[in-house]
DNA sequence: CTAGGGTACGTAAGCGCTTTCGTAAGCGCT
DNA sequence: AGCGCTTACGAAAGCGCTTACGTACCCTAG
């Protein structure tokens, strides 16, 4: 066979420099027990002859690797790929390769995709995409990650806890409240909901929030309707049908992430319910095309690009022996989605 | 140093299957050379173990990669969030990895990733983007591409040609040339175009294309009010602004691709220019989110997930002498951002 | 002048695979 | 019985790095 690659390998650099293929290294590595100036003699060939470590020899010999791997649900899903081009650029900036993988929304499939990651022994991995309310579906995935951090990966997750790895985490509970308040304060009271998969810890937490806001201003959470479909702009489109279906009476509907909003408003446009003045609609995310929907929605701003960058941070640090949870901030962006409740 | 990974090696099956290392390679590896009972066998228990190969030595080893480098401008964009949400999963169906690459609209930056990928030893690459029209600025790419091909590596480009290498094309003139009649059946006659940045030749091709309608109908191409900026949100609004204040008369503005329509529409938004009623409106791609704007755009549909598998496909066929070209279908989507040119 | 301790560098042993080559066994044929 | 051929498998040589360990050298102190 011939030489897999045509490139110059760090013998060649060696030779020609005339030292050894251990004070190449460690030149190269940046490491000491190497006198500045071969150092530098060493560097600017390697440089000279184009070289480059070979990954898959570094990694084999050292076991650092230096690709993150990260899941998100969809990456044409805005939400994710808006912290999917976090990750990217922090990434490109640190030198590391990111290895990117669909998990669809389906947790088991999620599981494959996560010990995939792990089998390919990239060094840190990324999770996104939301936590389950029952404790059983995360516990493999649980194992999966602390079984890979005790052999020396890291690991974070974003926008999900009980993984017990650091996160970065949305307050979903109080930009729900937000939104809830948002809703009373234009007066009204006949509030629907547009829920992801029940299941979920960010539809729950997100879900809690709404409530507690009904909830302080005097009024029963269970006047509250909640349909429970899923996370997609054709989840939004079936759940706004069942309200309109089943709850005419409703005067604005909270759908529980900007995708779902989409879909909401899709079918109110079919259905000709004007938006705000007939119904009111709130996202969540601010996802970057929220501003130029029909109507621009009202929304809790989430700086997912930012969060995406942090996790990939708090991965590079060291582990610590509790997991870190770095909150981050949420603000309530009101757009043309929302007005004053319809007078009845 | 302890052993890098916990776990279980080729020699862990091989013992427990009381066969050499050869044997299991081959048996795992699906060679001839072993019976088929030892083979099983040894399946078996690999299975039984867990076991997975380390692609760090086999890659050394072997000099065969099983991962792809995708490079795209921005993973938030949706054009090519779409575009990797299709290779990613094809790659899944394959067993692949995907290494994600932001070029971030930079030529200089996308060749330094494209050497990046290359270097990284991934086995197959996949550029989208736009090409250039000067062939200098191309150049560099493709001896990168090809210098990597002749040493076993495989690559395609989506939406780009020019760069020696099989590609999937949608057929940019004919979808500009179906906005432009489009138009001209509306009445429109005052036609702008908000254009991408000069000197590429997705904007060249989607421009000739406009430009030809315009011709076939025995108006002068000179009529078309050309307005450069880039393929962004920001590059949209900039573009309309400009259309709006030197050119007044316009009654249709084409932007060259959704995402800038999404910023020529919000322009024309907080200018309360109503559309369709006083200015029509087209992009191109039909991104998922163009059904959602307000009004809905009308646009040329593009299969981009569709497109990204497409190029997979194509990296994954033995290499032919010459780069085959796979065009994709277009089709006019007809929404609500058009209408009849209002009467002067 | 020698012992002791750094410092700078070289030697060589892996990392976990793949693959070439060698060998032994089994077969049919003359 | 002897030959060549095929088949099934093992031994061992790498792939291109990193790194533990060894060694030569120089400097300082006693």
């Amino acid at each position: 066979m011939p030489r897999a690659s045509h490139r110059p390998r760090l013998v060649d650099v060696a030779q020609h420099a005339a030292v050894s293929l251990a004070t190449a290294s460690r030149a190269l590595a940046g490491r000491e027990g190497v006198s500045t100036e071969v150092a530098d003699r060493i560097r600017q060939i390697a440089s000279e002859l184009g070289y480059v470590a070979n990954p898959y020899a570094r990694t084999l010999a050292s076991g650092a690797t230096s690709t993150v791997g990260l899941i998100v649900h969809q990456v044409d899903d805005p939400y994710f790929s808006e912290i999917a081009a976090g990750v990217i650029q922090l990434a490109a900036e640190q030198g590391l390769l990111v290895q990117i993988c669909q998990s669809g929304r389906d947790p088991g499939y999620e599981l494959q995709q996560l010990r995939h990651l792990i089998a390919q022994r990239v060094g840190i991995v990324l999770i996104s995409g939301s936590g389950y309310d029952d404790p059983r579906m995360e516990s493999a995935a649980r194992a999966e990650l602390d079984a890979f951090q005790d052999h020396g990966g890291r690991a974070a997750a974003i926008g999900r806890h009980a993984l017990g790895v650091d996160a970065v985490l949305p307050d979903n509970e109080a930009g729900g409240h937000a939104l809830g308040q948002h809703l009373m304060d234009l007066g009204h009271r006949r509030i629907a909901v547009a829920a992801g998969s029940a299941g979920l810890t960010t539809v729950a937490d997100r879900l809690a929030g709404v409530s507690s806001a009904l909830r302080q201003r005097g009024r029963s959470p269970a006047d509250l309707v909640v349909v429970h479909s899923d996370f997609t702009r054709g989840g939004g489109r079936a759940a706004a049908e069942q309200i309109l279906n089943e709850h005419p009476e409703t005067t604005a509907i909270v759908a529980l992430n900007d995708v779902m909003a989409m879909g909401v408003l899709s079918t109110l446009r079919s259905r000709r319910v004007p938006v705000p003045a007939r119904m009111s609609v709130v996202g969540f995310d601010d996802v970057s095309v929220a501003a130029d929907l029909a109507p621009s929605l009202t929304t809790i701003r989430l700086p997912m690009t930012e969060m995406g960058r942090t996790a990939l941070t708090l991965a590079l640090k060291p582990r610590t022996t509790r997991p870190r949870r770095r909150p981050t901030g949420h603000l309530l962006i009101v757009r043309d989605s929302t007005g004053p409740a319809p007078r009845t």
